[in-house]
DNA sequence: ATAATTATTTAGATTTGTCTAAAAAAACAT
DNA sequence: ATGTTTTTTTAGACAAATCTAAATAATTAT
């Protein structure tokens, strides 16, 4: 079977949501897409007859084990060709988004276990997500939010919660980035923003939005 | 201005339709997209419409200005991928037209100024063909066609004229490739075939449609 | 030069993916 | 439990790119 890039954009989309939901909305997809819901329904009726959705009308709909098969294989493509672009190209990796967003949608398959192979099989992205392998398998990091750190605990930052542009940004002028190790030295209830320190800098506070944005794993 | 992959395509095949006749007709264009002449004249209004195409109803068409900087960028990021996917990922010259094809419509200048530097400015591709620079420029090669070789005149094959599988297959059989250095060392007017040899092999002899489709520089 | 053939364009339809506006279903709030 | 709000779906329209069939222009052949 073969799928257009906008089949593949709402099955990706219907993946990432499913991550933090157990069914997905009509109208999340919408957000998310920045389409409108009608045209939502539109596409969940292809998707369906597709058997890549399991959907009722009015009752929320996930990924059946064939859509799941796709999303994964489309997620495969996104982060291989991000892990190319950052570490061939020298992209920066709050430059490589939008990017990937176009080369995931190359369909041949050959490509893309050369892309894997000549990469020497990379397990994650320059964001620090997994990338999964052909068979839709990927490395699951037992890694927590960092505003769930314990106290002076050392941890390692090994995933960002977004790719945006704004966000990279700002990890980058606060030094931060994947791999940096850092502990949590304060929490501060009023606006839930966090002190922390990394290595021999003086101590920062962030923002709760932003460390709900980072992932880390203790070490 | 940003164009479809739809209107790439036309443009391209415009571009290519050019380097042999100088004015184009609608017939050869769906001839060689696959499609209807009545679907190219649609796209014929439309391209003129976006001041890429010299287009009058009945009369034929080029590409203006605007439509052969097209063509060119289009050409260029064909060709540069064409390279990657050879020289980087070990693809056969034969297997990558196709990938190539969809390669050539990832909108990112700047991962194409990245691609370059990163293959470090190549100016032929896999099959001979020159690469455009940045600006539309590139390496004429005086080349000619094998059939129009001197006799026992020794010359190196510069390019091929076509990226069919069929026609790469067939060379690939017969250790004809870029760079083969091969002299003519009779033709038969019965059937335009011409007999050539290579190095230290027999000589061997190549039907006039192969003998059309091999460029070569005398050395 | 005029008839036949070929090439090109026009007219109208189709598919894909989208939209707005209206209707229907579900969720919620008192 | 009934009315209000929110969510989702349906209905109908539109743009892009294609098609078939018919009409028109250009070319060719006698």
């Amino acid at each position: 079977m073969n799928f257009s890039t906008s089949e593949e954009n709402y099955i990706k989309a219907i993946y990432h949501l499913q991550h933090t939901n157990e069914v997905v909305s009509t109208n999340e997809v919408a957000d998310k897409l920045n389409t409108k819901a009608a045209s939502v329904t539109d596409m969940l009726k292809k998707l369906k007859a597709k058997n890549l959705l399991n959907y009722e009308p009015y009752k929320g709909f996930t990924l059946s084990k064939e859509g799941k098969k796709l999303a994964l294989n489309v997620v495969r493509k996104h982060r291989l060709w991000e892990y190319f672009l950052v570490h061939k190209l020298e992209f920066g990796w709050d430059e490589v988004h939008d990017i990937a967003e176009e080369l995931e949608h190359i369909s041949s398959p050959e490509l893309i276990e050369r892309l894997d192979a000549y990469l020497s099989f990379p397990r994650f992205d320059p964001h620090g997500d997994p990338i999964p392998d052909s068979n839709g398998k990927m490395v699951i990091t037992k890694q927590i939010n960092l505003i769930d750190c314990d106290l002076n605990k050392k941890a390692e930052v090994t995933a960002v919660g977004s790719q945006s542009t704004e966000l990279l940004e700002l990890l980058r002028h606060k030094n931060i980035g994947i791999g940096t190790v850092l502990q949590v030295v304060q929490k501060f209830s009023f606006d839930n923003s966090v002190e922390i320190k990394i290595d021999k800098y003086p101590a920062f506070s962030i923002s709760q939005q932003l460390a709900q944005t980072l992932f880390v794993k203790p070490i």
